[in-house]
DNA sequence: ATCCTGCATGTAATCGATTACAAGATAGAA
DNA sequence: TTCTATCTTGTAATCGATTACATGCAGGAT
């Protein structure tokens, strides 16, 4: 096909072409209103026909700056965060902003990796997914925040003063659990998250404020460790099944816990929601499918990448030195309650086809 | 927290630190070995001191490289692709390469984009997973296909004589049939991909080949349309439900139909898999762990995404003219039946717990 | 006719790293 | 002692685009 080019034309080409300096041509594509009607068409012509397309490093290196910006995902094996990542690339791709996706999956030494191309100048602003990384990682020396600015969405590390897009995770915590209440259970379980993470301590303290209000406690045994997986679900599972005195609800920290639990304990011939009720957060959309679909926090996933892009963006404007003045703004964003099978009155006083 | 620097450290302020010229830093870098022990160690010290960083858009205006790759994965959502990622992210770190991860998800106008830093020179190398971009995309002149190597995994475009990575997917099919067949199903159905993608063909010819190689069709009817979502899944379930000549077994074409389609049935209150067998293929992580376990293809995706990745790197290296001369290299990884308990004998000829 | 204003364009420095080539230093051979 | 080979280092051009500044020109005011 194509024959082999020698080099790509550069903007020298397109000049000689157009039979103008190699400042007007750059004018004519940064600025195209300074330059008169009749060079500007002269100049689209010769990038017509020679094929031109600006070189982005000779760009960066002379404007001291990047064109892209990069979303640090704990594990992009999660479907959680596919769609705040749509969301992120939804407003850059607008905003003319390339994204890079990097996962900072923890490598064998149990360190979250932190891609080269954000250390070194190579982004104009970054969002971190990941709760996890070490502080100074993020604050290295010679690592990018100094330049690029950086927002946090969804988890965040509370120690640094960064903007932060979320939802209220407490808040939605105490609604899973209210609802489990309302349904009349008052021995209710949770499955936490990894500890060390905002998401697991918020979660878990929203469960536990909620039953403290109507003057419940969880009993220390109901809570299972978990580190968001489906395993360790279904490890839960395995605790909640080997236990005597079992509670009869169980809120997990996220979806993809909820379903490995549920899976876990219907293989054992445990019925949800007759004999245990699940409540679930996130909302994937495997939650709606599986059998009994999950009720769950929903979050609104998708909006809240726009809102953590766009708060980007405009810290990107900003001065330097604005920057780092005053508190960092913090976006909380509303949940709803999806309520789907999973959950029913618990067994024995249920007004349904509960079993005895 | 740290100062805000004016200006990150450059080459040359090393040099200065060091008391020696730019070239001998650079060289420090690159080669080290042609320079003196101990200027060595005075320039890694001055880079130390300095918290110098190597600025990446001068290096790659110069080398004409950018250290990049590029891969284009046709829907991030799906998580059958995050494994492939870590495999090639694998590999490609290990070779000091960054990744950038670009969703090639159809925009509003049907378009399946294809991001800007592809085009422009701004990657040494791209794989591509998604076998429904438009030729001419990839083709395109100035496209970065013309300086920068490509190779396809999992997905491919035929048309386009480019390596590829993937499995047999017609055999695989025909193993997945020919499991259906041992345990003693005759009528057996199909929820296809989405038209147009190789995937989807081979896969559905695989099965039509298992069939008739036993002296068996497949009913028009017991091909059900799909598009690889969990949604169509449960869409085919429809048509199952509706139907009155049902087929006793269904392959679906990959793993969120399939449990899309178990999902919908269950809703139903059919059996799976006493009322219908299920296979799926890819084996997503998720499989195992629904309830039913399903029954599936098992792809070697981390295997896959490091084969990939190695073949990328291999052309890299190879002189442009070299990789346009003779055909293009294919790499077929073996599959294997992970047999779980979406499947078991027809209803009303089973050996085991099958019902009337 | 002269001067000023403002627009359109060109000239050339610049961003930071790499590398061909030159040059200096050192050691060994004749 | 002189010459050559080898090793180390410096000089300066280069990659391609951007932009501050200078220049030239047309039209209007006086």
């Amino acid at each position: 096909m194509g024959e082999i080019t020698s080099r790509a034309p550069s903007i020298r080409d397109v000049a000689q072409v157009a039979g103008v300096s190699t400042a007007t041509v750059s004018r004519t594509l940064s600025t195209p209103d300074v330059v008169s009607k009749s060079t500007r068409e002269a100049v689209f012509a010769a990038i017509e026909e020679t094929g031109y397309r600006v070189n982005l490093a000779a760009r960066n290196l002379r404007k001291r700056e990047t064109g892209a910006i990069a979303v640090l995902v704990p594990n992009l094996a999660n479907p959680f965060f596919s769609r705040i990542l749509s969301g992120i690339a939804e407003v850059m791709m607008e905003a003319g902003l390339n994204v890079l996706i990097a996962d900072t999956k923890p490598t064998a030494d149990g360190e979250h990796s932190f891609p080269e191309y954000v250390r070194q100048n190579h982004v104009d602003g970054i969002i971190v997914l990941d709760g996890k990384l070490r502080h100074e990682k993020l604050l290295d020396r010679g690592s990018a925040d100094i330049r690029a600015p950086m927002v946090f969405a969804c988890e965040w590390i509370a120690s640094i003063g960064r903007p932060v897009v979320t939802v209220d995770n407490q808040e939605a915590s105490v609604r899973a659990v209210q609802h489990l209440l309302k349904l009349g259970h008052r021995k209710i379980g949770h499955i936490c998250g990894p500890p060390d993470n905002v998401l697991s301590s918020s979660r878990l303290e929203g469960a536990h404020g909620a039953m403290q209000s109507v003057g419940l406690r969880m009993k220390p045994d109901w809570i299972y460790p978990g580190d968001f997986s489906l395993q360790s679900g279904a490890e839960a599972a395995k605790l909640w099944f080997a236990s005597t005195d079992r509670p009869t609800a169980v809120f997990a920290a996220c979806d993809e816990m909820a379903l490995g639990f549920i899976g876990a304990l219907m293989r054992r011939e445990v019925n949800v929601p007759n004999d245990v009720s699940v409540v679930g957060f996130d909302d994937l959309e495997m939650a709606a499918h599986f059998v009994p679909a999950l009720t769950t926090v929903r979050q609104p996933r998708a909006t809240m990448g726009r809102a953590a892009a766009r708060m980007l963006l405009e810290r990107m404007r900003m001065r330097p030195e604005d920057r780092v003045a005053g508190p960092a703004p913090r976006i909380i964003l509303p949940v709803k309650l999806a309520e789907r099978e999973s959950t029913a009155p618990p067994p024995g006083r249920g007004e349904e086809e509960s079993k005895p």
